[in-house]
DNA sequence: TTACTTTCGTGAAGAATTTCACAAGGTCGT
DNA sequence: ACGACCTTGTGAAATTCTTCACGAAAGTAA
């Protein structure tokens, strides 16, 4: 089967998994089968088969995947075998953990530029990068031809820097601030709440209790 | 329809985007209909009675639901129509930016602790609380009757870390470590992958590519 | 009271996703 | 080269989730 125009979130999700499996795998000759990938990250062989098959048939039977084979063609799949240029939307603590976090240099994710509306934070240096005005933003984003912006602000400016993003181009947004925004379909969204993670806990607890 | 056994997690994100939503109410008298309901939140009426029905019923026909009294009712089901005792594991950028998340302590989760293995962090004092070390975990964990952990650690710590915790009796675990931890299932689990994240994005982005 | 409007609650239909099961194709040892 | 043994890829079945459609309240106005 080829590459359908529906995938799942789910699988998605998934393929995201298997990727941080094989990349432990330092046997790079090897081979892995549906089975031992569905071990990691708790789900079915069949599931497994049935995501990858979305994107062409590339294990052998009898054998299983080529671990490097395979990689590579989740990076590829993933889009994480280029460099994506990311911009930083708001300093605060957030902000900065986002900014530290060393898995996204590591993944092929580049900060180019920092905003915040602070006075005080304009002009601070974080590592190679310097705060800066959101009245830069437009120029910044086409001067840097920036892909992905991550807003790490709070909910009442996010649909306001949403949308000057669009508008200036950008093609994804990451979002932490805990509203829906409201953008053309084409540019997708990533919604990340972490209240919404807690209370589906407590939800799931309070379930449990229940049913005891 | 009464408390059913199974409710789908995509429902239990929605109630949390409709309590979200319901906050933002300030007249507290007045009503709500599922239309408006799913406006904001971008579903639909259909799918906001559905999501409700699964918990009885409480809206009037030919009216709405009472906002209050909505509001009410999903904290309950949500479980956050009580406080919970939160111990935060690992004090680093991740951690310090999820302490200083305002949202939490307004939603009722409450810092006890603080751990870290760092001997430069043990002993800072974050707010009303000072960082201890994993030696006390156990201990401290029992004698302040925490309820929920958050592990903002790496992903080589993080499954003997909560394995440890489920040992100490905590009864959900909110996971920042890229890794799926492997627990008893009476144990609910959410992760947050901020790498998944960016990737489903470069996914979609790449996906779109494609279609044009 | 009665006619009219609104909106809920819900079974049934429809769509999407996961699981099953097995033929096809490949490896390995002899 | 052959047979025993694996493991993939994939239609079909089963399950889960969403949408539809409409009867049943509840309010309103004359």
């Amino acid at each position: 089967m080829f590459v359908s125009r529906k995938i799942p979130e789910s699988t998605v999700r998934r393929l995201s998994h298997y990727l941080r499996s094989l990349e432990g795998f330092p046997d790079v000759g090897g081979t892995v089968s549906s089975e031992e990938l569905a071990a990691r990250g708790q789900t079915t062989a069949a599931q497994v088969r049935k995501d990858l098959s979305h994107f062409g048939s590339f294990g052998k039977r009898g054998l299983g995947y080529r671990v490097d084979q395979l990689r590579d063609r989740l990076r590829s799949i993933l889009g994480v075998d280029r460099s994506w240029r990311v911009a930083l939307v708001g300093a605060g603590r957030i902000g900065l953990a986002l900014f530290d976090y060393p898995a996204f240099r590591s993944r092929g994710y580049d900060w180019v530029a920092i905003f915040d509306c602070d006075p005080e934070k304009i002009g601070q240096v974080w590592g190679d990068q310097v705060v800066r005005s959101p009245d830069e933003f437009e120029t910044v984003l086409n001067d840097l031809d920036v892909d992905l912006v991550i807003l790490a602000i709070p909910a009442d400016g996010a649909q306001e820097m949403a949308m000057r993003a669009v508008d200036a181009g950008v093609r994804g947004i990451l979002n932490f601030a805990p509203i829906r925004l409201n953008v053309p379909p084409k540019v997708p969204v990533e919604d990340v709440n972490l209240v919404m993670e807690l209370e589906a806990l407590s939800f799931k607890i309070t379930q449990g209790e229940r049913d005891a």
